[in-house]
Formats: C-alpha cells, structure tokens, sequence
RNA sequence: GGGCGCGUAGCUCAGCGGGAGAGCACCCGGUUUACACCCGGGCGGUCGGCGGUUCGAACCCGUCCGCGCCCA
C-alpha cells in the first residue's frame, strides 16, 4: 500500500498544462537514486548476464565548482552512461574528486592567513588536520551539483584519491617503479612558483607572449684595447649567478676568447669563455651569458664544462647569497637595480623594449615561473610513454578524434621525466625514509617504516599521480577485486583535449605498467577516449575570469532546467572541436523541452497510446508510414552516431525530428485523420485507433531516443504515457525492421511542398491566416493512383485554410504545383475579387526566374558530352528530371503570368 | 622555429565530389482550442584569394593571405 508520503514522491501521472523544469527535476532524481537505477553491480557481468560499460569520471577538484566545461563533459558522460544502461549494459560510473594539492592547501593558507597565522605555526599534523576539517565542512560543493545536472553515477562507490585504499594504490606503485628504478631522485633544474614555494611539472608551467626587455650587456673590460664580449638577456638580474660566457666553437669573432676569463661586472668575478655546440651563432651577439642553477638550457652547459651552479634565488625568488647589495632584493626590483647598476658603468650597450617573449606562468596561481636547480623526485618516463604510445598505435586504445592522437603522440614521443615532489603539506607523502648514516629505504603499503633514527622525506606527491592510478585505484587495485575482474579495463575516457597531457597520457603510462590480465598481459585504462572542445562565449572567445565572459552553468539550470543546459551543450558539442554557448541558445534548449512537452500533451489528450501488439501495415495511411519509417531511421542514425561518440549530430538529428517532422508535420496530419474519420464514416473505423497507436509509438520511441540527452521532460513524460515505471531502466529502442515506403515519403514531400505553395500565396495575398478560402482542387490525370492524389490535394486544402467552392465560386488566381514524379495539381481559389496583382507578378516572376536559371543550368550540363558520357547514370536522370520540371514551370508561370497581363489589359 | 587545426548567412557552426544548410539574431503577418517557450511567411552567402585535377569542386591537390591551439 502507498502512503500518502510515497505518493508525494511519485512524479504525477496527469501532465501539467505547462512544463516546469524546476519542479520536476529535483525530486526525480531523488527518486532515481532511491530506486537505485544507478548502482553497478559485478555479479550480473561475471556471471554473463550482462556486458559491462564503465566510465572513467575525471575525478574533479575537492575545492571546484561545476563550470560550463564540467557541465558539458559530464552531460557527454552522462548520455553514453544512460544510452548503455537502457541499451542492457551494466554500468558503472563512479564519482569522486582529488584531492588538489596546492588548491586547497592554498585555500586553508588563506584562511589562516587571516588570523596573520601560517601553516608552521600550526605544525605538520595539526595543519593537515585542519584541511580536512575544511574538506568535510566546505569541500565537495559540486558533487552536488553534478546532482543538479543529472549524472546518473554510483553513488554508493564516492571515491576520494586521499582514502585509504587509493593511498594504498600509490604507496604501491611507487614502491614498484622505484624497485625498478623507474623512480628516482636527483638535482635538476625544476621549475619553481615562488608564490605556491614549490616545484612543478612541466605541464603546470603556461607559456604566454609576454612583453619584456632584451638588453645587452658588455662583460670584460671596458678599454677598448681590453677584452670584452656583450651577451643579451631578459632575466638580467640572473647575471648575479653568472659562471661562464659560451660562444659556438666555429665562431671567429670569439676564438680568441675562448679560454680566457672576462669580468663578470657588479659581482667583480673572472669567469670563462667556453666553447658549446648548442650555441646558436647567429642569434644576438653569438656570446650567450650561463647560469647554470637559473635556465635549463645553462645547466647543460655547466654540465659539460664542469661550471659552478650558484644559486642566487630563495624560495621566493629574492636575490641571496651574491655578495652584493642586491641581496634580499625581490627577483623584479633586482632586475631593475642591475641595470641601473650596469647603466652606471656605462656597460649597457643596447635594449629592446618592449620585447616578446614567451614567460612560463604557474597553472595554479599565475606567478613567472622560475628555473631552479633542485633537489627533486622525478619518474622516468621513457619507458613507460613508449608502452603508451604503442597502446595507441596497436589500436588498443582509440581515441577520438582520430586527428588528436597526433598530438598524443607528440607528447608521449617527447616526454621529459616528469617532477613529481611537491613541496607541500597536503597530499601523499613520500614514502621514503632516510637513515642516520645516510642510507635510503622506501617503504611498501604493509611494511613498517622504520623507527629511530630515520626521518621521512617531506614533500608529498604531484596530485597527478594519484589522479593517474584513478582507472584502476577506485576499483580496489592493488588488489584484485570483482570489480576490476568485471569493469577493467573501462570501456571509455570522456574529456577535454585540453587534458590530453595533463592526465591522459599519465593514465595511460601507469595503467599499462600496473594493470594486467591473467596472461600477464598489459591492460589499457580504457579502450576509447572521447575528446572534446573547449565551451567558449557566444562570439568564440575563451571564457577567463580577467575577461570577465564566465558562465554559470548553475544558474542556467535554475532558469532554465537542467535537460535546457544538458541539449544545448551537447547539441554544440562536435569530437575535439571547441564551442560557443549563449544565454539564448540555452533558452533555445528550454523551448525544445517545452516543445515535446506540449507536443505529448497533446497527443495524449487526443488519445495516444503504444500498442501492445505490432501495427497493421495494411491500415496504415501514407503519413503513418512516412513517420514510423523516419522513426526506424533516426534510431538508427542516433545508435550509430553516439558509438561513434558524434553527440552534436546525434541531438541534431533529433531535435530535427521532433520538431520539424513529428511537430510540424506529422501532428498536424494526425489531426485531420482524427477529425477526418469522425466525419467520414466510410473511412475505415480503425483510422483513428491505428492513428492514435502511431502517435504513441513514435512518442515512446522518440522519448527513449531523447532520455539520455534530456533524462527529466522524457521521464516526466513517458511514464505519463506509458504509465512504465521509468525511462532510465527502459530499453533503448530498435528499429522495427519493417521495409520502408518510398511512396509515403514521396506522398508527404508532395503535401508539404503544396502547402508551402498555398501557404506562400495567402502570406503575398495578406490573407488572414483564420480566413477560409474557397478553392477547387485539379489534379492531372496522370498523378498517380486515385486515393492518394485525392488524399494529397484534401490534405494540403485542409492544411492550409481552403473551402470547397459554392455555386458562386470565381477563380480570382491559380496555383499550380509540379509535384515529384512530374505530375502535377492545380488549385484555384476565390479571393472575393480582391487579387493583389502586383505582389502575385512578384511571386510568379521570382519563381519563373529562379525555373530558367535551372533550366540553363540543367542544359548546361545535358549538353556536355562528356558529362552524359562519364557521369553516373543516376545523377544524369536526376539531372534530367530536373530539366523537366523546370521546363514544366516555366510553361505554366509564363502562361500565368500572360494571362494576368491579359485581364489588366 | 616545429606540429595540428580553422576560414561557409549579422553571430556560432554543420555540410567535405553531383540541386548552399541549422540554431540564434533580423523583417512581415497571426489569440487557426498542444504549444506566443508558439504558428505561418520572408530577407540574408562570387562557401578567404589565386591556380590546378575532374564531365562536374564549398568539398580533392598546390599556393598565398588571415586566425587559433599545442610544443620549442
């Protein structure tokens, strides 16, 4: 028995008189997620009952909020999660977040920052005790959200890549590659924000055209009979931590240099001039000044001239440790002081300002990053990048758009080890322990550390470790646990190309080294990848907050609903293309829903029902069968074009379904069989059954077709019209393997371009479209069997507003219609005398011109023999009826239009 | 400098060898009992330029111009 509570649950199965998305939307996934749709379960694959379908959810950051671009790929996730699901595939989706180690540790800093307290002041433990308090009080505001959009994900399996079990995973695969030496530590130069106080990877680094200065500076002496040499830069106060100039070896200008020393000015030190192959002769001067703790490329060649590495930036990039009285100095103020320092010695010989160059910024905060020579933890990357390129080219992983493993592989080709130490209290620590004579040991999941004596490294990990174990660590890997054995490998990856570096490539270097199958065998994380674009702003700008174009997605969805946001942003959506949204083009989404909303409502109150027995071809009209079969095409298109992930076309195809054929036509046409059979009693008494069953047969399977686009208006209304217990388990349609009716399509194109005709002429005419228009109705002898041409003609008078004609009818014009099998109909009307002469000369003369372009276009090509010879013989028929008809009209609009000459005259 | 991609209606984009399309915007007309979140009609494009291949090019090839992204 229902209490009244649980009835209050239930969505109601009478449709109200205007879709309200707000009102529906929360309580149906309430209710979803009570019944339980979403639940993946193991056993009903191993068991073979069910194929399996998981999808690898980018776990989004603790401290985020859903932004547009989270809004369109979840709602891309969410349709193949939903379409497998209704398809019999048991899926998983599992949601979860990371754990963003600098965001939120920055976060918590700047909350503690108010109190004029830093993290030491609280200690180690004591801070991260209070990042998670924070996470538990604040963190995770868009699972909510993901809520609000409609994800259909696991609940019951949130996962988080600082739980237990996936610290487990990490702990444990940094013990294997460092057992292997695949993980090691050494100093390099990094790239260091001096805002976050740490090290980054190469893909936290932005590059940016930034506008600097190139100034060239004499080293050496300042007599001109002395030795000297000018080097350029843009980072001038680097000069400071100077140990060499380098010139190309062939260069002749400075042979007679190499090996002396020239004055490094300001800091008063004799350094070398050394000879490098990787000086680039021409550029500048051909004299390039190295510092070898501060630039990557003067690191290398400190390296193989064994230079001193001086370090001259703290942790803050101030200058230190010089000697000079730049020290304490800011990296910018320095830069400065140099060069007025410099100007004083007259040693400044030349500038650029401004010049453009690129200028590594922080992903995270935006500061200028600087190359620091470091003790850091780095992966090497070269063979695990190689197994997962070669993934890629076996075809084991796909991704698509094919054209964007292109750039997968450019990066995978050309990786460099990747920084993964972070100087930060947030995140997985090292598990590695140094001994107090100085020994090393990393430390595995189930072992103990070591005690006295020992002390623990102190960074923890880049997040994108963690991140990139996610395929496998939520599933329980290490270990080996019925949901790896029935989900893993994932089916498929949805994400922004934008990622492609950052995560992707990570995801797929640690799964194929991790994961295998019983045969040893590599497993890939997931067999296809489905890369998207960027959503930028109406105009194809990129969203920025310094632009201030940003979109709440949130906010579309209260005004509009969430299915508005979801359709719009899938029907935009093309694989790996970038695209634009607008407020308009949501409400757009929102006028579609309506639109099916009204539409059931309607078909509803006029009876409509799903059969529980196969239609009667045999009773079917030429429009029912013209709409059942476009019915079995678009379930065919839509199944085909979400396989091949082509979200855009498919909700393209689909909205134009809907609405310009299911909408605009067929229900129009469905409204004359109905009143049609209550007046003619000789129509067969089934006319209004069989109508009423296709329109429910095309509503249910267009509303399955829809659902995974825009899951509430289709649940709202299919279990109204079918009184089923809900969409999100129902199967996804089939095509109903009747054969098609070329006839019925032709039949319909014939109505619709007769009523555009009549419709064209009362708009020229001015004729109220309420007024009803006397008109008799000819057609040729010759087109075609006698029911459809009669049918056809009281179709199109019924559309479009015409009577049958009195005793005292008049034609006061004619229209005239060559339909496509080259017959052709005639409907003259009664306007009451009233003919507007003029606008229906205009119309005829448009028409006739547009016939004889066709005409000299058609016989352009007839007469080519070349074209007749080589053409394919379907194209030169179809050519060939073009020409016919065009002749056709163009004979009947001149004599039309000479006998309106005549009655003027 | 290297690689990838893009230039089609006012804007954003489909179409990628045989009649130039959509959404939004715009103009005109409409309370035709599903829907004014609507209906009907309309305006609007030498498909970036120039060459080539082809019976035929928005579509293929070359080249130039302009723009974007990624990597140096």
């Amino acid at each position: 028995m229902t209490t009244t509570a649980e009835r209050d649950e239930l969505p109601s199965r009478e449709l109200a008189t205007q879709y309200d998305p707000a009102a529906v939307e929360v309580p149906l996934y309430r209710r979803w997620v009570e019944a339980g749709y979403f639940r993946a379960d193991e056993q009903r694959v191993l068991s073979g009952e069910r194929r399996p379908f998981s999808i690898v959810l980018p776990p989004p950051n603790v401290t985020g909020n859903l932004h547009v671009g989270h809004a369109l790929d979840h709602t891309l996730m969410d349709i193949l999660a939903r379409w497998h699901r209704m398809s019999g595939d048991e899926v998983l989706w599992l949601p979860g977040m990371d754990h963003a180690g600098i965001a939120t540790q920055t976060v918590v800093e700047r909350q503690l920052a108010v109190d004029g307290k830093t993290r030491h002041d609280f200690g180690r433990d004591l801070f991260v005790q209070k990042v998670w308090d924070w996470k538990q009080e604040s963190g995770g505001a868009i699972l909510g959200q993901m809520k609000r959009l409609g994800d259909s994900v696991d609940w019951d399996r949130e996962r988080f890549t600082l739980d237990d079990g996936l610290s487990d995973a990490v702990q444990t695969i940094f013990k294997q590659l460092y057992d292997e030496g695949l993980i090691y530590r050494a100093e390099r130069i990094i790239n260091w924000c001096p805002g976050c106080r740490t090290a980054l990877s190469d893909i936290e680094v932005e590059h940016s055209e930034d506008a600097g200065e190139l100034v060239s500076v004499r080293y050496g002496s300042l007599d001109p009979d002395g030795d000297s040499i000018v080097v350029a830069t843009t980072r001038l106060e680097s000069m400071l931590g100077d140990t060499a100039v380098a010139v190309h070896p062939d260069d002749r200008r400075y042979s007679q240099l190499v090996g002396r020393t020239v004055l490094l000015p300001l800091v008063g030190r004799e350094i070398p001039v050394v000879a490098d192959d990787h000086v680039e002769p021409t550029f500048g001067t051909g004299a390039v000044k190295v510092t070898p703790a501060h630039d990557p490329n003067d690191f290398e060649i400190g390296r193989r001239h064994g230079l001193p590495m001086p370090t001259i930036l703290d942790e803050s990039a101030r200058i230190t440790d010089t000697g000079t009285p730049f020290d304490g100095m800011d990296r910018f103020e320095a830069r400065a002081a140099v060069k007025q320092a410099l100007r004083e010695q007259g040693r400044i010989v030349g500038e650029r300002v401004p010049y453009i160059h690129a200028v590594g910024h922080c992903s995270r905060s935006d500061d200028v990053i600087e190359p620091r020579l470091s003790t850091q933890w780095f992966v090497k990357v070269e063979p695990l990048a190689r197994a997962a390129g070669d993934a890629v080219r076996d075809g084991r992983t796909v991704i698509h758009p094919q054209e964007l493993a292109a750039r997968y592989f450019d990066w995978v080709d050309h990786m460099h080890d990747w920084c993964i130490s972070r100087q930060l209290w947030w995140g997985h620590r090292i598990p590695v322990w140094y001994g107090p004579d100085g020994e090393v040991r990393c430390v595995g999941p189930n072992e103990e550390p070591p005690g006295d004596g020992w002390t623990q490294d102190p960074d923890v990990l880049d997040t994108w470790f963690s991140s990139a174990l996610w395929p496998f660590s939520t599933m329980g890997w290490p270990h080996q646990t019925d949901t790896l054995r029935a989900f893993y490998p994932t089916s498929v990856l949805v994400t922004g190309y934008d990622i492609l570096f950052f995560w992707v490539v990570r995801m797929m270097m640690f799964g194929l080294y991790a994961t295998h199958d019983e045969n040893g065998g590599q497993h890939v994380p997931f067999r296809s990848v489905a890369l998207h674009g960027l959503v930028r702003d109406q105009y194809g700008k990129k969203m920025s907050k310094t632009r201030g174009n940003t979109v709440d997605p949130l906010q579309w969805i209260e005004d509009y609903g969430a299915d508005a946001v979801r359709f719009t942003l899938a029907r935009g959506s093309n694989p790996g293309a970038d695209q634009a949204i607008a407020t308009e083009w949501v409400a757009g989404g929102g006028k579609f829903c309506s639109k099916l909303f009204n539409a059931t409502r309607f078909a509803m109150i006029n009876g409509a029902t799903v059969p529980q027995t196969p239609l009667d071809a045999r009773a079917l009209t030429a429009a029912d069968r013209w709409i059942l079969d476009r019915l079995d095409e678009v379930i065919t298109q839509t199944t085909d074009l979400l396989a091949d992930f082509q979200f855009g076309k498919a909700a393209e195809g689909l909205y134009h379904f809907a609405w310009d054929e299911f909408c605009d036509w067929y229900l129009e046409l469905a409204k004359i069989q109905i009143a049609g059979a209550a007046t003619d009693t000789t129509a067969s008494s089934g006319r209004v059954d069989t109508t009423r069953a296709v329109l429910g047969t095309v509503l249910d399977g267009l509303l399955r077709l829809l659902h995974p686009f825009v899951p509430y208006v289709t649940e709202t209304l299919w279990t109204s019209l079918t009184g089923g217990e809900s969409l999100v388990i129902a199967d996804w349609p089939r095509a109903s393997g009747r054969s098609t009716d070329p006839t019925a399509t032709t039949w319909v194109a014939d109505v619709q371009a007769l009523v555009t005709e009549i419709r064209r002429f009362r708009a020229d005419q001015n004729l109220a479209p309420s007024r009803k228009v006397p008109a008799t109705l000819n057609a040729d002898a010759e087109a075609g069997p006698g029911d459809r041409a009669r049918a056809l003609l009281t179709t199109a008078a019924a559309l479009t507003r015409l009577e049958p004609a009195s005793e005292s009818f008049t034609a006061t014009a004619e229209i005239r219609l060559s339909l496509s099998a080259g017959q052709a109909v005639t409907v003259r009307v009664d306007t009451s005398g009233t003919i507007d002469t003029a606008a229906e000369k205009t119309r005829l003369s448009k028409d006739l011109v547009a016939a004889r372009k066709e005409i000299a276009d058609t016989a352009r090509k007839l007469g080519n023999p070349e074209f007749i010879g080589r053409a394919p013989v379907v194209v030169v028929d179809k050519i060939r009826a073009r020409a016919a008809k065009a002749a056709t009209d163009v004979d009947s609009l001149t004599a039309r239009l000479a006998a309106m000459d005549g009655a003027v005259t």
